[in-house]
DNA sequence: ACCTGAACACCGTTCAAGT
DNA sequence: ACCTGAACACCGTTCAAGT
């Protein structure tokens, strides 16, 4: 509520680095809701309007979390088989939504077609492409398992798998899918 | 933003029911963004605190909303053979989704455990049952299918599956996933 | 080019008061 | 019991102005 940073106004340049940065920090210590041009605004020392020219919109902000979400998803280990590389990419992603579970929704409502996205997919194709399936294939597979994982890891953060083991009803689930994807 | 109901004040008394009824209208047409306790109070002609005793707080009102989602899931058949039933709720959901696609997410912050849930949940149940599965494969299954369902409507609903034939991807991953559950 | 100040048109919610 | 009026503490965003 009260200025912040008045002691030592503005050492870095604003930029949309810096902003996201703090939006990000901000999310992880008093949560999404937490979240406004405002806030933010003030943990730089700066106007909200300040923001603007460097992030376009809230959105602009929200759209800065699913980017630095996504990057948080630890990618599998290259040499590893690759089953073991498609469930260790699934693991990275549920820990993700364990980490940040009221930001994760956010990956439902934009992600996929952008660029943040493509490594994790990458990833998954590249584990589908060495169990030997064409590319039209690889793609189908690719988002039906992305669906189920989403779909689970989203479940989990929402609370809706409580009283359940969610580890063993996941991995039957994921070996379940794999084995009918990947014949 | 003017004053609306001044010609016709307070025909019936205000209740849950009737502003939940408004809410859900207000939410079709003007979408989610929209549903503010100032605009259902304007719609009733009415003052936003008067609401309060009714919905408790704007959650409350969001809450009314995943009621009437669910409400909306057509229920299969139960003269069809198990395999149907679970194909005709499947496209229920996916139905209820492309229909209200902005308030389909709110299905995966609060749903499952919920009363209202419960009536597709046991459609599912019976279905499985059927299928000779025991109770806890029953529960497992279904909520296998469930997620994976409401992730696909989701992604759907947000346009992830922008250029793809959907109802064949569904079609599809759907049947794989019940030869799995369902052996 | 980059930031500020003031303002606009909103929010959800509390609280005391009216009937 | 049920509703209102006024107020509080916020929002995102526009616009003109400053440097």
């Amino acid at each position: 509520m009260t200025a912040r940073n008045t002691t030592a106004p503005r050492r870095q340049p604003l930029g949309r680095e810096r902003i996201i940065d703090e939006t990000w920090a901000l999310a992880a210590d008093r949560g999404l809701a937490a979240v406004t041009m405002r806030a933010v605004a003030d943990r730089l020392g700066v106007t909200p309007m300040a923001l603007y020219r460097h992030v376009g919109d809230k959105q602009g902000l929200l759209d800065g979390l699913v980017e630095r979400l996504l990057g948080e998803i630890r990618l599998p280990d290259p040499d590893l088989p690759w089953p073991d590389r498609l469930a260790q990419l699934a693991q990275g992603i549920r820990a993700v939504a364990r980490a940040h579970p009221d930001l994760f929704p956010l990956l439902f409502a934009r992600s996929a077609i952008t660029e943040p996205a493509r490594r994790p997919r990458e990833a998954a194709y590249s584990a589908l492409r060495e169990a030997g399936l064409d590319q039209t294939h690889v793609e189908r597979a690719e988002r039906m398992l992305s669906t189920f994982v989403l779909g689970f890891a989203s479940s989990e953060a929402a609370g809706r798998f409580e009283h359940i083991d969610a580890d063993a009803e996941f991995a039957y689930a994921t070996d379940a899918l794999r084995k009918v994807l990947v014949p």
